[in-house]
DNA sequence: ACTTACGGTAAGTGCTCACTTACCGCACTA
DNA sequence: TAGTGCGGTAAGTGAGCACTTACCGTAAGT
């Protein structure tokens, strides 16, 4: 399993999407994303660790509380991924039609 | 939820992944999907399913069978998230240093 | 030192969901 | 029209995982 998946799976989570939605624009602490949102601040803690494993957030102490930022790796990891398959996907395709025009061209 | 979650909830199980990775670059029946596959070919129907409706995947039926390809606009649609998602925050994240500059010269 | 706010983690629970087997209808062939 | 292969779906099961509450350590304020 790569860390392209890591990144996918971190992003199959509804909620852990919306943390991510709250985090555009500016670092919050755990309490500002987990106030106005329908789970606990320990489940928003959990799904952090998470995101964090998946380098689509990063953390960093500020007195006692922890700010959270959205990472850009995981973001970049994800396009990489899209490109890629998506590239290889049609690679396999141009070849397949290739092959079979020289089938065409041998009858 | 919109469309785009739609599509990131698909791509979040492993195994519907293997399949869109086993789909690249030539149409496969049910069956030849599941071949070589860890799980039955009823559960690769289920994923099927899921894909077809996040429009991951296209179908058509050849005879009896039934050929599956790879669909772009789920791609697209992916795409689309991520490069909005990460405008909207690089946008947010430039009002927020505007404003704090402004902050600064008005202290 | 006491208090208060923060947030990570342990422990437990419930539900979603990815799987299985069984069954069905359908398309083609002999 | 009997037989074969295909694939969708119903029904049931098991496990993972997204949650909860409870507890703990830490940092700053009084």
């Amino acid at each position: 399993m790569s860390y392209a998946d890591q990144v996918l799976d971190a992003l199959g989570d509804p909620t852990r999407r919306t943390i991510l939605k709250r985090l555009r624009g500016r670092a919050r602490s755990v309490r500002e994303i987990a106030d106005g949102m329908s789970v606990s601040r320990p489940a928003v803690s959990q799904h952090l660790k998470v995101l964090r494993a998946a380098r689509l957030v990063t953390d960093r102490a500020e007195g006692a509380r922890r700010l959270y930022t959205l990472d850009a790796r995981g973001i970049e990891a994800l396009r990489a991924w899209l490109d890629g398959f998506w590239e290889e996907a049609l690679d396999a395709f141009k070849d397949a039609a290739e092959r079979e025009t020289t089938t065409r061209r041998t009858r």
